[in-house]
DNA sequence: CTGAAAGCGCTTACAG
DNA sequence: CTGAAAGCGCTTACAG
């Protein structure tokens, strides 16, 4: 113990700023400015110093660059970390920051998925951390925390199409666009009165715009009468309630579109407990084209909406705000059809 | 731009440890104490200081605690993020630092997933960030590196069986008793041929022991002859062509223990490609027992090492390790096998 | 283009 | 028990 009062600081064993101007020859403000890549320094002297810095294996400490400018360091924040398409949006932020100097930490925001106006303990602690900025993943985000959010630190939303003046940005898919594919594809394989199993608190825009586009669509197609949108949580018991009412009506849809395959693949368990055949019964098709839409088992119909295209431009976005933009922008992947088995009364084409 | 050069610190919003003191009517060090809980303050001054930072709503900034002291930031490293496995971890982490200062941050170690000796650049990043102890969740991770980075920082080492002297803890579950209890379930329930799906690079002793377990128990159930063990990394098609080899053999083994749940729902997926039935050709059986494995459609029997309490013993001891303990412990936890259809040629029971 | 000095918000010995 | 001062390793105006 005694020698150890302290292990948090390991003195001595790291490298620091004046160090390398010392073996350079240079000031410890010249070696600070080459390593941000400020602009007013000759290139002999940032040559010299890249030397020093990389004979003497140097590394800056990012609490120390925090106190006065930045940590480089930007906060990612998932809703849940079950779901695997938000592995795909964290190996697009990855990509985006590879060639920078940024590093994105995350956590996952346990408090009910919900971003409320006392702010989640998880942010608190990001920017008690001093990161440069956010990275928020939707949904379920209430509007008004959002902007209070974005007024203190840089901040991009991804999946949260309600815009917040210039608070913020948006990364999203076109939901309502996503939403017309599925209707349109599962008609045309046949099924006229799919249901749809959306997201229970439907205060986010991207939900209802996924089910404004459940509905034209239906309508478009002359399925009106067939519109049935049921809710449920995430939560494993509320979507097997949800789809078991469903399938236990006399008057039973012949497909279901899911908020998430996560939710798809709870659909296909209790079909299959309460003796269904997919497709055959019951069509599902889900949302994210998660990798296990692969398996055999499940032969999931999914919308792609590409999470790895989401992050990385969550990412850039994050970093222009950081660098000073002030005016909001929005991004919009367009979604696609992922067709398998679970929705095509033929064969399981992929 | 011109007024926003600097956003990354937006300046007078903050409340500083000087204000408190200042409102209190005492010194910064005093405020400091209390905020460190560290002795030689007294009530009286605690209950004033204690009050001025509620009042004022007051958040000590993390970097320039990192300055002399601590972050108060832990890192955990996971190998990858498709795993659900690892939200138990992530779970049990955050419940063992609920109650104290602490914040856990996290990053996928994406190169390659392995813990090589230049060491990773995510957690080259950690150290950057003056993290003040690392939590790292195998496998696939180089021993001297591991040692080296413990010299470093206080570090505990989730899914590695190999001891590394005083360097790191571990954290494990009984991985041995864990393949005998796979062995011993399916010869209760008749397949008395299982092979062993395990993992690729068998560097880690982790994989050993659970090699180990599975060799031990054939050999004293009178099954040795059926011994078969082959190998395949996490990636999906490595998976798939083992599955397949497996099951393409004449002598085909009658039962197929998985390394992970994930690659045993890959192997359900083959299996059905194959036009074989689960249980009744061949009965398949996972570890980690992820919530997945009660879906009807994989109803896998699987082996639950208690990932909630991995990640809680080892946010403890790594509390401990920061706090000055420089021996190394290790934990065990026994596994828990959990019957479901996969693997049982009577009924789906639970 | 280059450097000396001040300062970011804490913690840490050290006096009192 | 309490506080004044130094210092952690950077960045930031400001001179030169």
């Amino acid at each position: 113990m005694s020698e150890k009062d302290t292990p948090a600081t390991r003195p001595g064993e790291r490298i620091t700023i004046r160090e390398v101007a010392q073996d350079a020859g240079v000031s410890v403000a010249a070696v600070s400015k080459v390593l941000r890549d400020a602009y007013g320094v000759s290139d002999a002297l940032r040559t010299k110093v890249r030397a020093s810095m990389a004979k003497l294996n140097y590394r800056p400490r990012a609490s120390a660059r925090g106190m006065r400018g930045r940590t480089y360091t930007i906060g990612l924040i998932f809703p849940d970390l079950r779901n695997p398409f938000f592995a795909d949006i964290y190996s697009g932020v990855n990509a985006a920051l590879e060639r920078t100097q940024y590093q994105a930490m995350q956590g996952i925001n346990t408090t009910s998925g919900a971003v409320n106006t006392t702010s989640s303990a998880l942010i608190e602690a990001m920017i008690d951390r001093q990161m440069d900025g956010l990275i928020v993943i939707g949904p379920n985000i209430d509007m008004q925390a959002l902007i209070n959010l974005g007024e203190r630190v840089p901040l991009v939303v991804v999946g949260h199409h309600d815009r917040g003046g210039d608070a913020f940005d948006t990364v999203n898919n076109d939901d309502q666009l996503g939403a017309r594919l599925v209707v349109r594809h599962l008609v045309a394989k046949g099924f006229r009165r799919p249901a749809m199993l959306s997201l229970t608190p439907a205060t986010s825009s991207i939900i209802q715009q996924r089910e404004v586009g459940y509905r034209l669509e239906m309508m478009e197609l002359g399925c009106g009468e067939a519109i049935n949108i049921v809710r449920a949580s995430q939560v494993v018991r509320d979507v097997q309630v949800a789809v078991r009412r469903l399938l236990s009506d006399a008057n039973r849809p012949d497909a279901i579109f899911c908020w998430t395959d996560l939710m798809a693949f709870e659909a296909i368990s209790v079909a299959t407990e309460m003796g269904l055949s997919i497709p055959e019964d019951l069509a599902i098709v889900g949302y994210d084209n998660t990798i296990f839409c692969d398996l055999a088992q499940n032969s999931l119909t999914s919308v792609d909406q590409s999470g790895e295209l989401l992050g990385l431009q969550a990412a850039r976005m994050l970093i222009e705000r950081i660098d000073g933009r002030t005016s909001a922008e929005h991004f919009i992947v367009p979604p696609r059809i992922v067709a398998r088995g679970s929705a095509s009364a033929t064969s399981e084409a992929e």
